[in-house]
DNA sequence: CTAACTGCAAAGCCTTTGCATACCA
DNA sequence: TGGTATGCAAAGGCTTTGCAGTTAG
């Protein structure tokens, strides 16, 4: 994530890691701001740029349009999007048995799999 | 989708029910006014809009941050995205399988599965 | 010291909206 | 004719970028 070690870049990747689902840029900005005084979105979204250049982060986009990112670093998982608080939490599901039949010539490298719901919260 | 028939929305319905995927606005303009002369991007957003809120239409939004537009009226599907021309096509697999284990009090209403990969064509 | 990083503000996409005009019924 | 629909252009929200000042190493 860069060269170098900075307050904003600490912060940003100590939320991320202790998130329990992927966040967007504003979450982020709103988090690590309270661990290392100021943090502007500009700097927010050329931090996750990079960590999700090199590998780093993973981006995701649910169906409410905002990107949000998490930590590479964790096992495969797939999302639940609450529709109420709009909150992300990471799931764990058994995707082997995810068969399909493709048209010819079709080739997938990979997959995501979101549920869309209310989580506990929201009742 | 609204109540007058006009030459842009008789368009705009014809090429979202041939289409084989989900089409972004961009998409529907360019194919809906070979159609029907001119059609402005204002106006298909406001005629999917109201498609999508009458229930006539799914937006769909996958990993690329492009809203897309569906015809809801085919079964249960989920999406195909190529990774290299950007083509969205509707894939059929069954679904039932689909075990999940949720966190005490998440309800799921609904789930999306997206395959991503390369299609025919993109070899 | 100096290259990398940050914040601010401006600019870029996609999408939505206000308003005057066009057009279906 | 009257109200709906359209096109244009301006505005909105998220994201990116240019630039000048700041800072890590």
């Amino acid at each position: 994530m860069g060269k170098r070690s900075t307050r904003q870049k600490r912060a940003i990747r100590e939320v991320l890691v202790n998130a329990r689902g992927p966040l967007s840029a504003q979450q982020i900005q709103r988090k690590a701001s309270q661990l290392c005084g100021t943090l502007s979105l500009a700097t927010v979204y050329r931090v996750v740029g990079e960590g999700a250049e090199s590998g780093e982060l993973a981006t995701v986009r649910l169906e409410d349009n905002i990107t949000r990112y998490e930590d590479i670093d964790r096992q495969h998982h797939h999302h639940f999007l609450c529709e109420d608080c709009e909150e992300v939490v990471d799931i764990n599901l058994p995707c082997d048995s995810l068969t399909y039949r493709l048209p010819d010539g079709f080739a997938v490298t990979r997959h995501e799999i979101t549920l869309y719901g209310r989580c506990a919260e929201c009742g």
